[in-house]
DNA sequence: CCCTTTTATTTAAACGTTTAGATTTCTTAT
DNA sequence: ATAAGAAATCTAAACGTTTAAATAAAAGGG
């Protein structure tokens, strides 16, 4: 049971204290004996710097906090995975918020009493722990922005709804404007959109892609085909139903996430339309079940991993004093299976 | 941007600094006058109390380590939610570690010398960070023990294969056991069950439930429907049509994990072997794509959040001073859907 | 061999709290 | 009014580091 200080390593290697933390710390110049000894010694006790003295002295804790409004929800883990491999090669550590925002509140986003008070307690905690700043990550439409004091300390949104400034997203609207092109490769043009609820910014981006792809390549533009889920499968059944009872179907469906495209799936499956055969599916996230399903959708991978990354470098580089720097948006890609097919004729 | 100190409030309150951390902590009377202009100054600078020095005083830093072999591991976040939950009303702290074991060694359980390393860095900078104990999150067959050295610090381990002490455990035995019991009750006597890998504690306790049942209700033990498989979609396949072409093929499937279901399905439908009407099937861990199958599979439902709570509330009884204490495993639920039906006769 | 320069080591203050023990102030009983 | 006791407040040391500044030791140069 250790409290083994600097001071035990002093007195038994018989140098002063000043000396035991040069050679910690590399910070002058020691005889190649007495580091020696000094180190043996550590080895010996198995002495660990006490963290909180460090810090108190150093006044720098090279720790960043990270606040996730629910860890629980699916791209959550690989965002965290991503600021915590930057994390490593920096030097870095992280304390982890967890506002548990969809157990607490659930799907009452506009209950911003209760949001405030919890985001209140988390930001002055990790402040209370001297975090040199702050990545937030959000998984619904709202965000820190005007609500607590962080005290001069920097706050990188990632994966966030809203718009923040730093914030760190990949390119929503590149993703659904090559899913557009990879069906219309395929000889589409009749395309159908499904979207998420539209308060979203994503949403919003993808339908940009959407839209975008639907001038360039001079497809018919047709206010049938666009269809407004709100992320569930429920939507994804119902909205399928209704597009395939059109007196002019779609051949293809883009839905703007894996869940809503499971709807898609049963909807069909109910009406006897065959996937791929006689209607093509993309989906969106790369959920592991898109590649249970049968079909295994297409669908297009989110690169989580990536923005954690860039959110921590970010982060990184405004402690530094540097700008944020806007890096170009990481790219989504796309998984192709088996849901795609050229059009029936 | 703060440096406000302790010193500062004192300063502007006109009083000592003792007095404001006797306000601050309520160690001792201070009189309400007083109280409420320290109170007020406090407010009005916003301070923070440094959490660094009030640990380096009060030799304890309310926070306990978490390393878990793999964030992204499916069941993890759940059990890191419910570690959170239970810290949060103790007043406790996580300082999370992520192994990345997934990313950085893959499947290579037994490349020990990479594992000891990254163990051995995680639980040096955990001590180092002055944790009061340390919760292990295993996923594989490994664990701490005898690795490193952590300085008298209690582990308390759950979710993790091997048998270690103190571990929280769900109850892997009674879940199979009732699995089976309600493919039993539904007029089933001739079920197979597809095992994971068998050096997996889990496995092993399944095994144990499965054969329970099997005894206590007197059904005939046929070690024809004992297959091995390795947790793997393309192991459930591939035992699915090895049970389907036997002279006598089972009337229900117990598979240890909804991924093999996966597969079992599939090979199901290639046989056109209907589930539920010709084949019943049970899998276990809930995973979210369990509801989205066609059928939507009953499984079992794993208490991730409670192990992860108990695991916390273990912790804090150890560093009470008080036994680890047994409380009673808790038991997994199981989640009726639509992939069991009484047996065609 | 002494003086100078370089290199190695030590001393002591500081970081922002907490907390015994000392001191002051307030109550209350006489 | 005063003494005694209680309540409120203050002083100062300590927690385990880091780091300027001071000092000591070693190395070079003549």
């Amino acid at each position: 049971m250790s409290n083994i200080s600097i001071k035990d390593i002093a007195a038994k290697a018989q140098v002063s204290t000043a000396t035991v933390s040069y050679v910690l710390n590399g910070t002058r110049n020691v005889k190649q004996v007495t580091r020696e000894r000094v180190l043996q010694v550590i080895e010996e006790m198995n002495y660990k710097p006490n963290n909180a003295a460090q810090s108190l002295k150093r006044r720098r804790t090279n720790t960043i906090g990270v606040i996730a409004e629910d860890v629980t929800v699916f791209n959550v883990p690989e965002i965290i995975d991503g600021i915590n491999d930057c994390a490593d090669r920096l030097d870095m550590h992280i304390l982890l918020t967890n506002l548990r925002l969809d157990k607490r509140i659930g799907r009452s986003f506009d209950d911003m009493d209760t949001y405030r008070q919890y985001a209140e307690n988390a930001v002055s905690e990790l402040l209370s722990k001297q975090v040199e700043g702050i990545i937030y990550i959000g998984v619904h439409p709202r965000d820190l922005t005007g609500l607590c004091d962080t005290d001069g300390k920097p706050i990188v949104y990632t994966y966030s709804y809203t718009e923040n400034d730093p914030s760190i997203q990949y390119d929503d609207e590149q993703a659904s404007y090559e899913a557009m092109r990879y069906l219309i490769d395929h000889g589409h043009s009749r395309i159908a959109i499904i979207s998420g609820v539209m308060d979203s910014i994503p949403s919003r981006l993808r339908f940009n892609g959407f839209y975008k792809a639907v001038t360039e390549f001079q497809l018919p533009f047709d206010p049938l085909l666009i269809k407004m889920g709100d992320w569930e499968a429920e939507s994804g059944y119902r909205l399928t139903k209704e597009l395939l009872s059109l007196p002019e179907p779609p051949t293809a469906i883009l839905s703007m996430n894996d869940v809503m495209a499971v709807g898609v799936l049963r909807a069909a499956s109910e009406m006897s339309v065959s996937i791929p055969e006689q209607l093509s599916l993309i989906g969106f996230d790369n959920r592991e079940f898109s590649e249970y399903l049968m079909p295994r959708i297409t669908t297009m991978d989110l690169p989580l991993h990536e923005i954690g990354y860039q959110a921590m470098e970010a982060l990184s580089r405004i402690l530094q004093g540097e700008e944020a720097g806007i890096s170009p948006k990481p790219m989504c890609r796309l998984i192709e299976r088996d849901s795609v097919a050229p059009p029936k004729r």
